[in-house]
RNA sequence: GGGAUCGUAGUUCAGUUGGAUAGAACACCAGCCUGUCGAGCUGGGGGUCGCGAGUUCGAGUCUCGUCGAUCCCGCCA
C-alpha cells in the first residue's frame, strides 16, 4: 500500500505536477481501449484516475481488471484536464491523476446493489449489506450531520456548565412504562438486570449528589413495537438541572436546539418557542405533537351541526371541520378519497369507525353541494360569517366519539397538507406543549396511570386535587415538538418523598412495593434533595429533522427492521445450551 | 395483537383473461475502442417466480397458510 498523500476530494489545479498517492474505492471505470478512466472514491470525494497503455503498459494491464468497489492504492502525477473534459460536478473536476503505480488491496465481488444509487435496491437488501449502503452519498452525509450535531450538543452544554456523566447500562428492572430488555445475571442465577429505558432515576440521583447541571448523550432501550421514527435502541440527549423551574429548562433547551440548528444546518429557529396547552393541541390539531408548518386548524363545528337535519351528526360527541381555502380543485373524486381515508384511519383498532366526510362549498354567497341542504339558510349564513368564508372555500366535516374524531381529523389535516405540498422541508416550527394531565384513566384495567412518568411533579395548585379528582391534576411536564415530531420531553420532578409516595399509591403501587422498586430513590429524596427538573431529547429524531428524512433508520448506522431484527448480523439469535446452563435458564 | 401494501435474474422492474422456450435495463464475464465522467459498440453467462399446500388439463398470474420487508393502529412511563 502506498500511504495516501491526499484524500480523493482534495486535489486542485494548484497541485498540478505533484506526485501523489490516493487510496480508495473504485467508483466507476470507463475503458476506452488504450485509455481507462477510473473514479476513485473515499468519504471526502472522487478523483479521476487515468491509465495509459502507451506510457505505463504494466499498470494498464492491471487496471483493465478493476471493477466497482475494489479497494486500490495508487501513485501518480496530477495533471490538468483538457478543455471540454472538465467535470464541473465534482470538486476535483479540473484535474486527474495519471497513475504510474497501483496495488489492488481488496477485490470486490459483484455487488448486491449499486453504491452510487441508494434507490437501486429494496431496503431489505440494503439493511443486509448495511456497510455497503453506508458507502452511499446519502448515508455518508447523514452520519456526518449526526456527528456534527453531537459535537454541537457537547460544546453548547459544556459551555453552559453542564457536566457529562455516564450512568449504568445494567440496572434494576422497573416494570412500569415500557417493556424492559432483560439481561440475565450469571453470578446471581434467576436474577436479571434491565437495560435502561432512560437514565431517569440516575440523573435525579446525580442532582441529589450535587451535580446541578448534568447531561449525557446516551443509548436507551425499550422493548416495544417499532415505527418509522422508533427503534428499540435509540439515543437521548439527557439533561437534568437543580434549583430550576420550567422557564430554566425551556431556556437551556431552546439555547441548545437553536445552536445545533445554526451550527449544523445554518437555520435560525428563533427562540423563545411558542407554547400550546395539551388540551388546545388536541382540540386544534388532533394530536399532542402538531405540525405547525401549515395552519388548517380543526374547527369546532358542533354548534352548527346540531342545528342541521343531517342524521350522522345526531349522536356525535364531537364534530370537527376543516376549512380549505381555494378548495375548488377538490373534485368529488378527491373528496371521496379523503372520506375513504377518514373511514380507514378511524377504523383502526380500538375505535368505532367514522362514516366519512360531509362537505360543502362556498360559492356565489352561499354554501352549496354535499350536506349543505341539511342546513337552514340562516345557519348557512352564520357559518359563512363565523369562518369568514371566501369564494372557493371547501368545508370538510365529520362527527363521532371525541377520541376518534380528534386523531382522525388530525391525520386528515396532515394528509391534506401532504397533497397540497404544504410540508416545506426547509421550514422548522418548534413549539412547547404544556399543561399535560398528570394521570390518565386506563379503561381496561380500571386504574390511573401516569401520562409522563411517576417522578413528574404535579402542579402546585393541583396537589389538593390528587385525592378528590386525580384526572383534573395537571403536571409540570412539557414536550418540545418540531414539525410534528415529539423531539424532547421532560418535567419538573417531585423532590418531596411524601408527595412521591402519594403518587405511587394513586397509581396502585402500595408502599411496600414502591419501597421494593424505588426504595433507593425514595430514600435519596430524604437526604437533601434539591428541587430539580430536566428534559430528554430524542437525538435520532432531532437528527432526522436536521437531515430531512422521515425514517429513523436513515440516521442510525446499524438499525433494526420493523420486526426488531438485524438483517446484517441476524440478531437476535439462538444461543448454545452451555450459555443457557451457565445462566441457569431453561427455554419453555 | 390488528389493518394495509409488497416479494419474478446479482439488482430495479415488465410479464395481458390462467396458456407456448419468463423478458428489458443496470451489474457480471469476454472482445473492440485514446477523452470519458450513467462512456460507447458486439457477444455471453445468469431464474427453487420468497417458501408450502390447494384449485385447474395447465399457476409467475387464482385461493389458503407461512416467512420476510415497509407504513399505520394498539403499545411506546
Amino acid at each position: 500500500m502506498y500511504k495516501r498523500t491526499h484524500t480523493c476530494g482534495e486535489l486542485r489545479l494548484s497541485d498540478l505536477g505533484a506526485n501523489v498517492a490516493l487510496n480508495g474505492w473504485v467508483s466507476t471505470t470507463r475503458d476506452h481501449g488504450g485509455l481507462i478512466f477510473v473514479d476513485i472514491r473515499d468519504r471526502y470525494g472522487i478523483t479521476q484516475l487515468t491509465f495509459n497503455e502507451e506510457t505505463h503498459p504494466d499498470i494498464f494491464k492491471i487496471a483493465r481488471k478493476l471493477s466497482m468497489e475494489d479497494v486500490i492504492s495508487t501513485q501518480g502525477e496530477v495533471r490538468t484536464r483538457k478543455k471540454g473534459a472538465i467535470n464541473v460536478a465534482i470538486s476535483t473536476g479540473e484535474i486527474e491523476v495519471e497513475v504510474v503505480e497501483m496495488e489492488i488491496l481488496n477485490e470486490a465481488k459483484p455487488l448486491p446493489f449499486l453504491v452510487s444509487d441508494r434507490n437501486s435496491a429494496a431496503e431489505e437488501l440494503r439493511l443486509k449489506y448495511r456497510y455497503l449502503e453506508l458507502r452511499t452519498k446519502d448515508l455518508q452525509r447523514f452520519m456526518s450531520i449526526r456527528h456534527k450535531a453531537s459535537q454541537s450538543v457537547r460544546n453548547y452544554l459544556s459551555s453552559q456548565n453542564f457536566m457529562e456523566i455516564e450512568t449504568p447500562f445494567l440496572m434494576k428492572s422497573t416494570p412500569e412504562g415500557a417493556r424492559d430488555y432483560l439481561v440475565p445475571s450469571r453470578i446471581h442465577k434467576g436474577r436479571f438486570y434491565a437495560l435502561p429505558q432512560s437514565p431517569q432515576q440516575y440523573k435525579q440521583l446525580l442532582m441529589i449528589a450535587g451535580f446541578d447541571r448534568y447531561f449525557q448523550i446516551v443509548k436507551c432501550f425499550r422493548d416495544e413495537d417499532l415505527r418509522a421514527n422508533r427503534q428499540p435502541e435509540f439515543t437521548q440527549i439527557d439533561i437534568e438541572m437543580s434549583f430550576v423551574d420550567e422557564t430554566d429548562v425551556f431556556a437551556a433547551s431552546e439555547g441548545l436546539v437553536t445552536q445545533v440548528f445554526k451550527e449544523v444546518i445554518d437555520v435560525n429557529l428563533g427562540a423563545p418557542f411558542p407554547t400550546l396547552s395539551y388540551e388546545d393541541a388536541l382540540e386544534t390539531y388532533g394530536t399532542d405533537s402538531p405540525d405547525l408548518r401549515f395552519d388548517l386548524p380543526l374547527i369546532d363545528f358542533s354548534v352548527y351541526a346540531r342545528e342541521s337535519d343531517f342524521r350522522a351528526f345526531e349522536s356525535a360527541e364531537c364534530i370537527k371541520a376543516l376549512v380549505i381555502e381555494k378548495g375548488e380543485g377538490y373534485s368529488r373524486k378527491v373528496i371521496d378519497q379523503l372520506s375513504e381515508f377518514v373511514k380507514e384511519y378511524s377504523a383502526q383498532e380500538g375505535k368505532k369507525a367514522l362514516e366519512g366526510l360531509g362537505w360543502m362549498r362556498y360559492k356565489d354567497g352561499d354554501l352549496t353541494g354535499g350536506i349543505s341542504k341539511f342546513f337552514s339558510q340562516n345557519v348557512r349564513q352564520q357559518i359563512i360569517e363565523e369562518f369568514r368564508l371566501v369564494d372557493g372555500c371547501l368545508i370538510l366535516t365529520t362527527g363521532g366519539m371525541t377520541n376518534t374524531v380528534l386523531p382522525t381529523m388530525g391525520a386528515l389535516r396532515v394528509e391534506i397538507a401532504k397533497g397540497e405540498g404544504w410540508l416545506d422541508s426547509k421550514s422548522y416550527k418548534p413549539l412547547w406543549i404544556v399543561d399535560f394531565p398528570l394521570l390518565e384513566w386506563e379503561e381496561k384495567d380500571e386504574i390511573w396511570t401516569f401520562l409522563h412518568h411517576p417522578f413528574t411533579a404535579p402542579r402546585q395548585e393541583d396537589v389538593m386535587l390528587l385525592e378528590t379528582n386525580p384526572g383534573e391534576v395537571k403536571s409540570r411536564a412539557y414536550d418540545l415538538v418540531i414539525n410534528g415530531y415529539e423531539v424532547a420531553g421532560g418535567s419538573i420532578r417531585i423532590h418531596d418523598p411524601d408527595v412521591q409516595m402519594k403518587i405511587f399509591n394513586l397509581i396502585g403501587i402500595a408502599e411496600a412495593e414502591a419501597k421494593e422498586k424505588f426504595g433507593f430513590l425514595l430514600e435519596a429524596l430524604t437526604y437533601g434533595a434539591p428541587p430539580h427538573g430536566g428534559i430528554a431529547f430524542g437525538y435520532d429524531r432531532l437528527v432526522m429533522i436536521l437531515v430531512g428524512t422521515h425514517q429513523i433508520r436513515d440516521v442510525i448506522a446499524f438499525p433494526k427492521t420493523t420486526s426488531a431484527l438485524s438483517l446484517m448480523d441476524g440478531s437476535p439469535s439462538e444461543v448454545s445450551k452451555d450459555q443457557l446452563d451457565e445462566l441457569g435458564i431453561r427455554l419453555k
